[in-house]
RNA sequence: GCUCCAGUGGCGGAAUCGGUAGACGCGUCGGACUUAAAAUCCGAUUGGGCGAAUAACUCAGUGCCAGUUCAAGUCUGGCCUGGAGCACCA
């Protein structure tokens, strides 16, 4: 064995053997049972951050330690290839995007490899080959028929930059996910998916999803935004038209005094009268310039216009004026709201400024006491509130409803529309359906054809893949280059056979990634997107690592898909991903690393100049997962020296190990003492893993037990009983640290005369019995301060505990002259002696 | 405004059940080795008081204020600060 480590040298020859010999390829016969650990897949977007060396090296860790653990594991990677970066940079540089994503793919499958992961690699997808974009286009077929894909007319998220509609999951802030421009609202016809359809499913199983963290399902839960309330709905006085209504307070609805629609509601010109027109159009036309920021400003003046017409409350036969005004939102409830100025801010608000009128209809114990005409309406200038009164209280001004706590009315109230036919009870969410054509050419196409005679007609399932074009021009500006293509528009009907065009918007890469991890269950099935079996055998993953930017996005759709794929009978479960760990951020000075900051490091240069098992060893040590965690280049240094350390602790002492040791049953004190702290390490190690991946404290541990050897090869006599000893103790050090420094430990392993590599070995048991220790600190208190320490035999029962702390010294000082009230005695720990 | 998470030395962080607060590491300081440096090894390192002392003793201490308990970083209630998510959602 070398003096020193270099782990250049180990870590080449070791990725080299792994690789062929196929070490860590799955098979999907096995006895073992099965464990499903998979990382978010990459983007390639050209080299690995530091964000990517994290999320795999928690993962493969993982993997491995099960693998020890004798499961079966899968563990593949892939790549999530589709998407606008390729696209933009073949555009800069006239090339295709595939030439750019092969290459991004090369490269980054080198970097994986140097990092030590232990893929599958024989289950590699890549999300822009046909062979895999056949089937997303396939699935897309399935969902179009079972009625979940659809195409609609809507005022669509536009980022003008990327020239490209987007889903309201990736505006933040009202602006573009991806490149941060500002988001406009458009009217297109676009295809969607129907998620809505699954909103209450995908909030109600959060339930069951009890290995993911609150903070993402509540992410999740506040996203999908479920209210229950109420639908009323109102005669219009001028025609014979209806306005429906959503509400979360029925209780106030004899308090309306107008009502107001959005700028875009649809039977908004037959609700003006000729008067208004003009006035309306231009409110109409003033609110398609704002963008989504401006108008989802909580602070912005409300405004509006009348329009001129009146609606009839059902439930009064009160007239009240129709105004329009923008902060009432098309795409929520029914685009219109009943307002109760007295009872919500916003209507307090908009009736102040255009002085509508007042009603009181929900009053406190003091409300009433205070308020002499409280049954009065009320100009604006005139009502006795200062703000609206949003709490709770008893109904007034409300016919025989007067006098019912508000919370009781919500039913009574909505039940009494239901009798009278103008109204129901109704659940209301705020996900929208899911936006997933894109302008652009970097996609799975959208597998349609519109047909002169037939309208839209699916593609045949047998003509996937639908390929994208290569003869196109990617210098276009304004469209996207696949129309340019002169052979990709033009086909025929599936169903006439008559003239008919492709569809040219392709699909959200988020689709792509919705059913990756199916995939890899079966990943090279050429007849099937893959088999039901098979997927049932591997799925739901078992523990799945990624950053908490796809808290929504990702893994709101992925969940999506599994149901629907669910209940179209393609896999035998709903949920994907039954254990979920978000990593948290790489850091460097407090802050994300990011190319503009210049505070980035780049991975390649610590393989470089410290080798891949110090990478891994000092990702997961200083942070547990979750957590954020603050690159320094003194902790790199720091877990450098102790693999070092490791290294030259084994080879000093090589001649004095031996693989089959046998420890004997009676040995020194000091002897029993390594083998006892060798067992509280296995046992420590073990547990942190399993409660939570504490991968942090696992690495903390490995140093402690390298300390404590460490200090006893200092003590060593070398005999027969000092080698076994020892021997046990180095081979423990090196399973436990395999998973983590896997090239170290690999090449330690066989340098000492294994002919099987240690990936394959069993991982550490302790007995029970050993991992403690022999004699304890016993801790001593008066009145639960800490007054003494003794060092007794760990046997020791309670009442020798008791005697031996009143024997102390320090006890008898303080006890002196005082009574003892109780004494407290916690097992093999501590004593508190209460004095008074 | 609503929801979730977090707050412990100079720093990252540790502390199954309530039971020695600060494991392990980084940094700093001191020492050994060396002609010297690097590397390596050894020791110290929460703050205050009293000490010549790196001895002994003592007080305080896990964001703040209360409470429960023999005992609180840990449990309960109320705040404060920071981060994240949602938000004119009727």
């Amino acid at each position: 064995m070398n003096k020193e480590y270099f782990p250049q040298e180990i870590e080449k020859k070791w990725q080299k053997y792994w690789e062929e010999h196929n070490t860590f390829h799955t098979s999907d016969e096995s006895d073992k049972p099965k464990y499903y650990a998979l990382s978010m897949f990459p983007y390639p977007s050209g080299k690995l951050h530091m964000g990517h060396v994290r999320n795999y090296t928690i993962t493969d860790v993982i993997a491995r330690f099960k693998r020890m653990q004798g499961f079966n594991v899968l563990h593949p990677i892939g790549w999530d290839s589709f998407g606008l970066p390729a696209e933009n940079a073949a555009m800069k540089h006239g090339a295709n995007p595939a030439e750019w994503t092969d290459e991004n793919i090369a490269y980054m499958t080198k970097q994986l490899k140097m990092l030590g992961l232990s893929y599958d690699w024989d289950r590699e997808v890549t999300t822009c080959k046909p062979e895999y974009y056949k089937w997303t286009q396939w699935l897309f077929l399935q969902l179009y028929k079972k009625g979940l894909a659809y195409k609609k007319e809507a005022a669509v998220n536009w980022c003008d930059k990327c020239a490209t509609v987007l889903a309201n999951e990736q505006v933040i802030d009202g602006k573009c996910w991806r490149c941060d421009s500002v988001v406009e609202k458009k009217y297109l016809s676009q295809w969607f998916l129907k998620i809505t359809d699954y909103a209450d499913v995908l909030l109600k199983d959060l339930d069951k999803l009890t290995g993911w963290g609150d903070n993402v399902k509540t992410m999740q839960a506040n996203w999908i935004g479920k209210s229950e309330g109420a639908i009323f709905r109102f005669k219009v006085v001028e025609n014979d038209l209806e306005i429906p209504v959503y509400t979360t307070r029925p209780d106030t609805v004899h308090g309306i005094t107008y009502l107001v629609v959005a700028p875009e509601y649809k039977d908004i010109e037959k609700l003006t009268t000729p008067e208004n027109k003009d006035a309306v159009e231009q409110y109409r036309a003033n609110a398609r310039k704002l963008t989504e920021i401006e108008r989802l400003s909580t602070d912005r003046v409300k405004t509006g216009v009348p329009l001129g017409t009146h609606a009839i409350n059902p439930f009064t036969n009160e007239k009240f004026p129709l105004w329009t005004a923008d902060y009432a939102l098309a795409e929520y409830g029914t685009g219109a709201v009943m307002a109760v100025p007295t009872h919500d801010e916003r209507d307090f608000a908009f009736a102040k400024k255009y002085n509508l009128p007042m009603k009181i209809v929900i009053a406190s114990e003091e409300m009433k006491q205070n308020i002499k005409d409280i049954n009065k309406i009320y100009s604006a200038d005139e009502v006795p509130l200062k703000e609206a009164y949003t709490e709770e209280g008893t109904l007034v001004n409300s016919n025989e409803f007067d006098g019912i706590k508000n919370t009781e009315a919500k039913k009574a109230i909505t039940q009494y529309s239901v009798d009278n036919g103008f109204g129901e009870f109704k659940t209301q969410f705020r996900l929208r359906d899911w936006l997933v054509s894109r302008q652009r050419y970097w996609g799975a196409p959208i597998p349609v054809v519109y047909c002169d005679k037939c309208g839209i007609q699916p593609v045949s399932e047998d003509s996937l893949p639908v390929l994208l074009p290569e003869d196109v021009d990617f210098s276009v500006v304004g469209k996207s280059p696949i129309t340019t293509s002169k052979t990709f528009r033009d086909t025929i009907c599936p169903v006439c056979g008559g003239h008919a065009v492709r569809e040219t918007d392709t699909m959200d890469t988020f689709m792509c990634s919705s059913w990756y991890y199916l995939r890899y269950a079966d990943a090279k099935n050429s007849e099937k997107c893959f088999d039901k079996e098979l997927a049932d055998k591997w799925l739901p993953v078992d523990q799945y690592v990624g950053g908490i930017e796809h808290a929504i996005l990702h893994l709101l759709y992925s969940r999506f898909f599994t149901h629907a794929l669910h209940d179209l009978g393609l896999v035998g479960f709903d949920e994907p991903f039954k254990n979920l760990l978000t990593q948290g951020m790489v850091l460097k000075d407090g802050s994300k690393m990011s190319k503009s900051k210049g505070n980035t490091v780049d991975p390649d240069e610590i393989f470089e100049n410290y080798g891949a098992d110090t990478a891994r060893t000092f990702i997961l040590s200083d942070s547990p997962p979750a957590r954020d965690f603050d690159w320094s280049d003194a902790g790199v240094e720091g877990c450098y020296k102790f693999l070092n350390r490791v290294w030259r602790m084994i080879s000093a002492n090589e001649d004095k190990i031996s693989l089959d040791y046998v420890i004997p049953e009676n040995r020194t004190k000091v002897n029993d003492d390594l083998v006892r702290t060798v067992h509280i390490a296995i046992k420590g190690i073990t547990n942190d893993i399993a409660n939570d991946f504490q991968f942090n404290t696992v690495i903390s541990k490995y140093r402690e037990l390298t300390n404590s050897i460490s200090d006893w090869v200092g003590k060593a006599q070398w005999n027969d009983e000092d080698k076994s000893v020892f021997s046990f103790a180095i081979v423990s050090l090196l399973k436990l640290m395999a998973p983590v420094a896997v090239h170290l430990t690999e090449e330690v392993w066989t340098q000492l005369g294994a002919k099987t590599s240690i990936h394959d070995e069993k991982w550490c048991e302790y007995d029970e019995n050993l991992a403690k220790t022999s004699s304890i600190t016993l801790v001593i208190q008066v009145n639960g301060k800490l007054k003494d320490k003794i060092e007794v035999d760990a046997s020791l029962d309670d009442e020798k505990l008791k005697e031996t702390a009143l024997s102390s010294e320090k006890v008898k000082q303080l006890v002196e002259g005082k009574t003892i009230v109780k004494i407290i005695v916690v097992p093999k720990k501590l004593v508190n002696i209460v004095i008074k």
